[in-house]
DNA sequence: GTGAAAGCGCTAACAA
DNA sequence: TTGTTAGCGCTTTCAC
């Protein structure tokens, strides 16, 4: 592993100079260009980037929190992530958090010790918040899933909006006992998408009947598990409107399993659209996300916010698409 | 953000007492350890590991070169990874890289520049091969699908046993034409699939036909088209064997779009037991992985090598499982 | 157009 | 036990 003072003893020139010719290469003459550029080669050089970002104090690295690196939603994310990153000059640093709150605290480190220049989180949560440098001083975007009142750039779908949408498809098919599976209790995207089911509802004179909801985590087991318990109500639903594509696969296996026929019987519909949302039987009825812009509006604003431009606006909200398959019709007749 | 200087100047000590307390603190006597401690405190001090790893010559990170995150096999993988590094106090990058060798070659690069001390590569490929340092002079290890003859640390599973064993199960149900949808041409995970779906023929003296053998690339899509493909021969197979899971779940997708009835006209098999395959329907057979096991060995391997300490054996193979689920059954009476 | 030299923040050898 | 000091590899003034 040979240094820049190797480059220079072979070419005869100074270290400066060897790293001028890297940096700004118009700025030497083309014969010590020529000179140095072959000492490079022939000492096999690469630049210790140790020292370089030491130096300049700039990692042009970025780090990603990602709640479920397995989740094929994020992987679209992501996706959007590293091309926008690297269409910039930036390295993207993935790490996997589980929604674990210690080890997205560990990973914003990255920041604070200076091994990456920002952070993008897709979860609503601060990984800065017991770090002792001031809200909002660390370079951070928040995507997807964001908190409420944040002085951090937001990238949202309208959550409540889409929600609300998928369930005035369930009421035009004719549904009136419309169960939901929810997600996790703390997050936003549950409250906002709960909020729209319940607009719906209300805008049509449906009464709210909490004995249709369901709690879950995002989780195709969970959804399993859902489908059962609102299956076994009393007076069961004849669609259920699961907040993610995971849960409602979950949902569909059960009660393929315990025999109930889909659409035909129980109408199921999904969000966020995910790959295997169109290759499960029936396909899903589900809400699309575009995962890839929210990748690239992320790195867009990280990038403004580290290159100290201004941002505008400081909260932006995708738009999202109701994709109609075929996992929801009309209720069963005896049923309307 | 302050510095190491700042801190002593607080504390009214010298840097290297500072550095010392936060280092070695049963060295530094108990009143200049709290002196210290509290002006860290004071100075909301984060010591700057771009300027320690700079110093020290190590990173204690290391990348993962991941050919797709999004794939469940893989995160189980990264999981295992992300457990056993953290035990040994390494920080992991995972570099999501679609299997584009530069991309891999960009990455590894995060080493050669010494901004992360090893490197875990999933697929086949060496992302130091153009590079002008010596091969195996650079902290790799090879796991999942590795290379042929190379001078890296291997870990893998018996992909031909495996082939092999799920073979002579659907040969054991009765079938006698069995299809497979095959992985990329390059991979060899399937080549070996491949041998030991051949082993397993010849063991019972089933002629090899290869109007039964259809390329796929691991995509759902791949393995819907290869089903059709299949289904549409001359004389169309009872059984199919999908190199991978995604393929199988495709190739069962468009089987139920087409009428056919699984596993009672058709049985289908997969590879690598991600989790939809116990929640598409039918549920999958499958041969799984050891995946968490994976990311622990290549872990455990590349600490030893970058500590410097003997790595034996230098090429492990890992256990896999059949899992028999209900896609696969008997072929239809008429047909044996 | 090029070289000399300072210094980024920290650690570790050596001295006190 | 603590302080002084050199220096990790590089970039960037400031002279020449």
């Amino acid at each position: 592993m040979s240094s820049i003072r190797e480059v220079a003893r072979l070419a005869g020139v100074s270290v400066a100079t060897v790293s001028r010719t890297l940096k700004t290469p118009d700025v030497v003459s083309p014969a010590t260009r020529d000179k140095v550029l072959s000492a490079v080669e022939q000492a096999g050089y690469r630049p210790n980037l140790m020292a370089v970002q030491f130096r300049s104090q700039r990692t042009r690295n970025l780090v990603v929190l990602v709640p479920k690196i397995a989740n094929t939603f994020y992987a679209r994310v992501i996706s959007g992530i590293q091309l926008a990153a690297q269409s910039r000059g930036y390295g993207v640093l993935l790490c996997n958090t589980q929604g674990d709150e210690a080890v997205e605290a560990q990973y914003a480190h990255l920041v604070s010790t200076r091994q990456a220049d920002g952070v993008i989180q897709l979860r609503a949560y601060n990984p800065f918040r017991d770090d002792r440098v001031g809200a909002a001083s660390l370079p951070m975007v928040n995507a997807c899933e964001v908190l409420d009142a944040t002085p951090y750039p937001t990238i949202k779908l309208d959550n409540r909006a889409a929600a609300r949408e998928m369930t005035e498809h369930l009421v035009a098919l004719g549904h009136r006992r419309i169960a939901m599976i929810k997600g996790p209790r703390r997050s936003p995207l549950t409250r906002d998408r709960f909020d729209g089911y319940r607009d719906a509802l209300e805008a049509v004179g449906i009464a709210f009947d909490d004995t249709l909801l369901c709690p879950g985590d995002f989780t195709p087991q969970s959804g399993y598990a859902g489908a059962r318990a609102l299956v076994e109500r009393a007076k069961p639903p004849t669609a259920i409107f699961c907040e993610s594509d995971e849960m409602a696969i979950g949902a569909l296996q059960w009660l393929k399993r315990a025999g109930y026929r889909v659409p035909e019987e129980i109408s199921i519909a999904g969000f966020d659209d995910i790959e295997f949302a169109s290759y499960c039987d029936p396909s899903l009825t589900t809400i699309a996300q575009p995962a890839e812009a929210f990748g690239e509006a992320a790195i867009e604003m990280l990038v403004a916010l580290i290159e100290g431009r201004k941002l505008e606006p400081l909260h932006r909200v995708l738009p999202h698409r109701l994709v109609i398959r075929e996992s929801t019709a009309p209720p069963p007749i005896s049923l309307t």
